[in-house]
DNA sequence: CGCTAATGTCTACACCCGTAGACTTGAGCA
DNA sequence: TGCTCAAGTCTACGGGTGTAGACATTAGCG
């Protein structure tokens, strides 16, 4: 039988409702009476069971980052599944309910920007690095080509990237996630393909 | 002969002063009592001689993206060329004063993200400039990496770029804008190095 | 049933915001 | 010298913010 006073469901209605808020209108575009509005509750809610604006924020973003990602999976294929995922998760007909939104509509509040950073460095340090072998400041590279790639792409609205064909787009991104994390045992004939495609069918 | 009441002087102290707040804070992170206090006048100055917060920041926006410098350069040292000016212009000690920053940190308004997006399509039509040979959707890669490498640089402050051997970071992307750019003649030993450069010194 | 503690609401406070309108000040000119 | 009007300030208003603390409600249990 439902509760109509459930704590742990109300707390994720809360949750959820954040979500959906601070990623559609970043963190000071809401107000906390709005998200609590949204998951039919009290503002004072929220404080009780988040501390307050902050922390309901920190939580947001924790939740966001960790549910999208694609890593974890084999890392020979890392580069291909990580491009794929990107282009289909930026693809014009894609939902636009994504970490990414709540990075760049929160990130002018300092605040907010910290939590952001410690969210995500927390999320890169326990997934991607032990996938990959590759250098700190690549991996970190390679999330900003993820994160540029969908500014231009889902937010700017770019008509190249959306009118690209895209498993040609998935198959350039994924040269370049090949490079920054150096996949073990990259076939040389792939690193000629990438560098002269056009030009390079025969080795010297 | 300075007059202590030089209308002209203190409009541009007002806009040089919003261009600076805009852009560190947004358009949501800032007043106008704070802008026209660093401006050495009264908040309803702001009012009287830029209509309202909005017509301020539609002016902020018309000459920050005016001023920005354009990248022209030899097409053998482009991609050398850009990764050097963007590790540059992004180093944790560099001024932080760009249009980037500027639309990055109001987009979240919705008003304040139309006054931008009217700005920049203005100033763009204006500048549009042929930039390279390379298919148009490896430009538009390109430069979501860059995009993408200010964000998490500058506004997040991501550590591990941060705290980076910058010639290395400027390495990397340059390899990075070396194959999206295409420029034509990439040797073939800068290839490899990329592909695997801690791996393949066995070649020497 | 009656008690209790968890669950949720209400009121209030102190502060911020953008801006409208009345007011004061001073520079340039006759 | 006196006048005039632009330049700049002051006060105030209506509304919004996050959140602290007192209050009300209901579920679970003896």
């Amino acid at each position: 039988m439902v509760h109509r006073r459930d704590a742990a469901a109300t707390r994720e209605a809360i949750l959820r409702a954040g979500v959906e808020a601070f990623t559609r209108s970043g963190y000071d575009g809401v107000g906390v009476r709005e998200i609590a509005a949204s998951a039919g509750v009290t503002a004072m809610l929220v404080n009780r069971y988040f501390g307050s604006k902050e922390g309901l924020f920190a939580e947001v973003v924790d939740v966001s980052v960790a549910e999208r990602t694609v890593l974890g999976s084999d890392p020979r294929t890392l580069a291909r599944d990580i491009a794929s995922a990107l282009v289909r998760r930026t693809a014009p007909e894609a939902d636009t309910l994504d970490p990414f939104l709540l990075a760049l509509r929160s990130a002018a509040n300092p605040r907010a920007a910290e939590i952001l950073r410690a969210g995500i460095e927390k999320h890169v340090e326990k997934h991607a690095v032990e996938v990959s072998r590759a250098p700190r400041p690549n991996v970190a590279i390679a999330l900003a080509l993820i994160n540029g790639f969908w500014l231009m792409r889902k937010v700017i609205g770019s008509t190249a990237l959306n009118e690209a064909d895209e498993p040609t787009l998935a198959e350039t991104l994924e040269q370049l996630f090949q490079i920054l994390l150096d996949t073990p045992r990259v076939p040389l004939s792939a690193v000629g393909a990438l560098a002269g495609r056009r030009e390079l069918g025969k080795t010297r």
